[in-house]
RNA sequence: GGGCCAAUAGCUCAGUCAGGUUGAGCGCUCGGCUGAUAACCGGGAGGUCCGCGGUUCAAAUCCGCGUUGGCCCA
């Protein structure tokens, strides 16, 4: 790995260094370096091992290795290891799509073991693919040892957690109205439910009331949820009103909110009403009905309370305004009917399926049996409306089942009691960003339900929970703990706890046995313990002794629902208080016009086609010069090729010094800035490397990751590239020895090593690759130590001076460009006008830089510029009026006189006219041969005239250019000697390049020159004919052997 | 339907917290430099700072109402 390349090529480079890092362990010994460190405990987030790496995680786990590596630099003790969630319904649905299953009962006849056998298989075989992915964008962590949510030491810490909540009186059973999903046949959490538009049915249905004349109507669009109503609610302050309604000759009576008759009488294509009576809704509660569906179901809700009017918040003067509730079915209906102590009556069992009580519908799929419910409605009188409904409504995020609301037996964690511990806790968290705190963190957390916890599945860590007969029930918290109480013989080195092992063990204790729950957890659960399972804890303390809690987590803004809060959530019940202390959110990954990546979108763009086309030091590098805090990205290939360019830029700089050290034998590892001569802007590049190194600094304290690269490739191009080896290149040149040499090499070698460990987190390959090549005494770049800023070498003055300079420069070149003079050929002075001393101050200290740089003979500052010329420019709206016809005459006559011939009367058609100071106004111009050019401080003049000895010597010097081209064409070594003839077809010109003639010789590195007739071609390596400022040059360079 | 975030040059983004002449890179174009050379530098063109309203001497920035996109929730 020891040639440069000329072209900075990041796949070579990085394969290059991939093997080198293989063959030197450089990750070992870089742990090593720190082994003694302070500790940070990193926890990483744990991606699901149902995908591959995309651009969001692969954005995600660099941004995890920039900080690991940096945190490493900075002294401490990384605890690094990755983790996979591999638990869960997602995984379950993906081997039943492999297996060709629709339902659980094709679980149970394959064999629930070897079912999750092959979930197992499914998990490990995306874990290794995914181990390998986040590998290949230089990931360093601890990829021999990750830490796996179905490990038998992690599935422990999810069991002491859970024993730990319910110590605290947090878990509860009961019965709730859940998402169910029909086909997965679990409750799924909220946040596993995704919505989209469907269309449903939507029905207007009389509830018949059974002591007075006439019925309630209700709407709905879930037909199938009618055989469980328990109640109808409405709105105690509302207005109701009883209608007389006439269709086909039929009269009857109706109940309907004051508002909603009119529309539901349409909907009914009454032909007439009459208004009868008027209610307050507080004055129906207690009215009673029957379900209309009655005749064909065996059982209906009849039990004490059912059946009757009740008042309820959620009730809205919309469509009826009376709801029909079940809250066997809804949320809000199992809330208000648990708040009225009814009993909960649900007619369907875990299949979505209406049990024997729904009578004629029993054994029908919940929503299949919509069409019959809606005709059996209609047949009895009971349909006032049939239509129907588009609205957004949930389904299954794993296999897009609509899902249903079903009251079930359900395991929770009551959250909802320490919803203050909760909030108290996230105070003592610090995030970056704070607003994800403040705003939407807090938000959720206030609003969290209470977690169900409980999934009726198989792929999952097991409930903990050993229930008796009568209700009670143990939570076991360990293996060891397993083995001791349970009846049967267990090793708790040896058993899984997966099911279903786990199963069949029971616990008889105090002359009770107790069953296992047979339901696995939530998969979020798992997650929820990873600063507990990162370290094996409980089964290992000592680390958790020493780390817990983390100091540091990151994850998209995605997770503020997911494990930002799981973890609260967890922490808090289990322990009371957040497991991290700081956390960091990162964005999303969209396409370039800020779209979702997806594959309907056909938008998806894959880090491997991202690396094959950038680069991983590129693509890495890209991603985190983005803001890192909460906003998102919109990858686009150009900035990713951009990214390229700066890198190229940066390998240039690096590679640029080298042959002129190898040639002069000098080691840029040995580089000492007290050997040799340092100059002004040696001296002002080390100056601001400082600066950047502490710039860096604080942005890397506030986590501010991009801030911290941008001002490093800052640097790189802008002072750098731009400025710097501009600057020393003549001094690179040299042939001797010389102080000045050895300065600029020093103080660029010190740029070049200081400026590659500040990259190092960030772009790992290439930092490898430059610091092997300039010192390699340290088996890796990664474990150096992070530079720090040196005060001493720190010169605010000299950087503010310089930053005057270059405007000036700027300017300089601006003006030359208008004065048309290119910068080769030397200008015989430079005058800088500014009125502010600070930059008058600067520009002087500055002046021989100055010179060099804007190629001038001589630079002088002045507070006004007394050169300037002050041209006319007449103001026709007074001239106009004031001339009348012979204005025109008038205004030809005075634009761009001076203030001299203006005043001393101007001439038209013989006459002399005087003018007034009104009718003038006066702009200064630099007079002939002079451009000028303003920059913030001033303005800059640039002397274009010239002279023989300005000409000769840019005539010179593109000679020079001209012969240094053809060296270059010729593929000559730096050092190689040649003969030269130049033969120049203007005398005159041909007498300014002979003046120089030893100039040109020595810079071209010629033994023999000659001029006039080149002569036969065959005499020369190469003979090239130029045109010079339009005159014809021939020249003829041939190699002298060695 | 609700919460949060974003919208600035053709493109990607700074600037918004703390109100005071909108900036960079890329692209385009014209020019320059060059033994870093398939690199590099400068000039120019290019903006209703998403829209509307408000506060203020002054708004890209603060406030309100919308639009579009992203995340989350219902």
């Amino acid at each position: 790995m020891d040639e440069v390349d000329d072209q900075y090529t990041p796949g070579d480079v990085e394969s290059a260094v991939e093997t080198y890092w293989d063959d030197a362990d450089a990750y070992e010994a870089t742990k090593e370096a720190h082994a003694d460190d302070p500790a940070f405990f990193f926890v990483d987030g744990p991606p699901y091992t149902s995908g591959q790496m995309h651009l969001g995680t692969a954005w995600n786990k660099t941004l995890k290795d920039a900080v690991i590596r940096h945190k490493r630099m900075t002294g401490h003790r990384v605890t690094d290891r990755p983790g996979y969630d591999m638990h869960g319904l997602p995984i379950e649905v993906k081997v039943e799509e492999e297996l060709g299953f629709e339902s659980k009962r094709d679980i149970e006849e394959y064999g629930m073991e070897a079912f999750i056998d092959e979930c197992k298989r499914f998990a490990e075989e995306n874990r290794e693919a995914m181990d390998e992915d986040f590998q290949s964008i230089g990931v360093w962590m601890d990829w021999d040892d990750p830490y796996e949510t179905i490990s038998p030491e992690y599935m422990e810490a999810a069991w002491w957690a859970f024993q730990r909540v319910d110590e605290r009186g947090l878990v509860e059973q009961g019965k709730r109205s859940v998402n169910y999903c029909p086909r997965c046949q679990t409750a799924i959490a909220a946040n596993e439910v995704e919505y989209d538009e469907i269309t449903s049915p939507s029905i207007y249905v009389k509830f018949p009331l059974r002591e007075k004349e006439g019925s309630l109507v209700i709407w709905t669009t879930t037909p199938w949820t009618i055989p469980a109503n328990t109640f109808v609610a409405v709105d105690g302050e509302m207005t109701y009103q009883a209608v007389r309604a006439e269709k086909g000759g039929e009269e009857e009576v109706l109940y309907v909110a004051e508002p909603c008759v009119e529309d539901v009488l349409k909907k009914g294509r009454y032909e007439d009403y009459e208004v009868v009576d008027e209610f307050s809704g507080e004055e129906l509660v207690g009215w009673t009905y029957d379900n209309p569906l009655g005749p064909h179901l065996n059982e209906v809700a009849d039990f004490e309370g059912a059946g009757e009017v009740y008042t309820a918040d959620y009730v809205e003067a919309d469509r009826t305004g009376l709801v029909h509730s079940a809250p066997g079915h809804g949320q809000e209906d199992f809330a208000r009917g648990e708040e009225l102590g009814l009993d909960v009556y649900v007619p369907v069992d875990g299949r979505g399926e209406f049990t024997a009580d729904a009578g004629d519908y029993a054994g029908t799929f919940v929503r299949d049996a919509n069409d019959d419910i809606i005709a059996d409605l209609d047949e009895s009188g009971a349909l006032l409306a049939s239509g129907e409904h588009d609205h957004r409504y949930g389904h299954c995020w794993r296999c897009d089942t609509d899902i249903i609301f079903l009251a079930t037996d359900q395991w929770f964690i009551t959250v909802t009691d320490i919803k203050d511990e909760l909030l108290e806790n996230i105070e003592e968290t610090e995030w970056y960003p704070q607003w994800a705190r403040d705003n939407r963190f807090r938000d959720f957390v206030s609003d969290a339900p209470d977690w169900n916890i409980s999934r009726q599945r198989y792929w999952g860590i097991p409930l903990p929970i050993w229930q008796a007969d009568d209700g009670e029930w143990i939570v076991v918290g360990t293996r060891e703990e397993l083995a001791e109480r349970v009846d049967q013989d267990v090793d708790p080195d040896e058993i899984d706890l997966h099911r279903p092992s786990v199963d069949p063990l029971t616990i008889t204790e105090d002359g009770k046995t107790y069953e296992r729950v047979p339901d696995v957890f939530d998969v979020w659960i798992d997650s929820s313990v990873a600063t507990w399972g990162t370290i094996d804890y409980p089964s290992e303390t000592d680390a958790h002794d020493e780390l817990w809690p983390a100091d540091w987590i990151v994850e998209a803004h995605d997770q503020t629902r997911g494990w930002f809060w799981s973890q609260l959530g967890m922490g808090t019940a289990a322990v009371g208080q957040a497991p991290y202390e700081e956390v960091m959110m990162h964005g999303f990954v969209n396409d370039e016009d800020g779209r979702k990546m997806s594959k309907s979108l056909g938008n998806i763009v894959t880090p491997e086609e991202a690396i094959d086309r950038a680069g991983r030091d590129p693509l890495r590098a890209y991603l985190l010069s983005h803001d890192q805090q909460g906003v998102d990205l919109s990858f686009e290939w150009n900035g990713l090729g951009e990214m390229q360019s700066t890198l190229n830029i940066f390998w240039n700089v690096f590679r640029f010094p080298l042959p002129y050290m190898e040639l002069d034998g000098y080691d840029p590892a040995d580089a000492d800035l007290d050997d040799g001569d340092l100059t002004v802007v040696d001296e002002w590049v080390l100056s601001r490397l400082q600066t950047v190194e502490a710039e860096a600094a604080d942005a890397w304290e506030n986590y501010e990751v991009s801030d911290a690269l941008n001002a490093v490739l800052d640097f790189l191009t802008e002072d750098v590239s731009r400025f710097y080896v501009k600057a020393i290149r003549e001094r690179m040149w040299e042939e001797e020895d010389s102080a000045s040499k050895r300065g600029a090499y020093a103080t660029l070698s010190t740029v070049l090593e200081e400026t590659i460990r500040l990259l190092a987190p960030f772009t790992p390959y290439l930092a490898e690759r430059m610091y092997q090549h300039l010192d390699g005494s340290a088996t890796t770049v990664h474990a150096l130590s992070y530079p720090e800023p040196d005060e001493t070498l720190r010169n605010e003055e000299l950087e503010r001076n310089m930053a005057v300079l270059r405007d000036v420069e700027e300017a300089a070149a601006n003006a030359r460009q208008q004065g048309g003079r290119k910068l080769r050929w030397p200008v015989q002075r430079v005058v800088v006008a500014s009125d502010d001393d600070e930059v008058a101050d600067a520009v002087e200290s500055l002046a021989d830089l100055l010179a060099e740089r804007v190629n001038a003979r001589a630079i002088d500052v002045v507070g006004e510029f007394d050169e300037l010329l002050e041209r006319a420019n007449p103001e026709m709206g007074v001239i106009g009026p004031a001339f009348g016809a012979d204005a025109q005459k008038v205004m030809e006559a005075v634009q761009g006189k001076t203030r001299a011939e203006v005043e001393s009367g101007i001439e038209v058609d013989g006459e002399t006219y005087d003018l007034d100071d009104e009718m003038i106004s006066y702009e200064a111009e630099p007079p002939a041969h002079i451009s000028g050019a303003d920059f913030e401080g001033g303005t800059v003049y640039v002397d274009t005239e010239l002279t023989d000895e300005i000409e000769a010597e840019g005539y010179a010097r593109d000679v020079i250019r001209r012969i240094q081209e053809m060296r270059k064409q010729l593929d000559l070594d730096v050092d190689s000697v040649i003969d030269t003839a130049v033969d120049v077809a203007d005398d005159r010109i041909a007498e300014f390049v002979d003046r120089h003639r030893d100039v040109v010789a020595e810079e071209t590195r010629t033994r023999e020159f000659t001029t006039g007739d080149v002569g036969s071609e065959d005499e020369w390596a190469l003979v090239e004919e130029w045109e010079v400022e339009d005159v014809r040059v021939t020249i003829g360079v041939g190699p002298v052997d060695a």
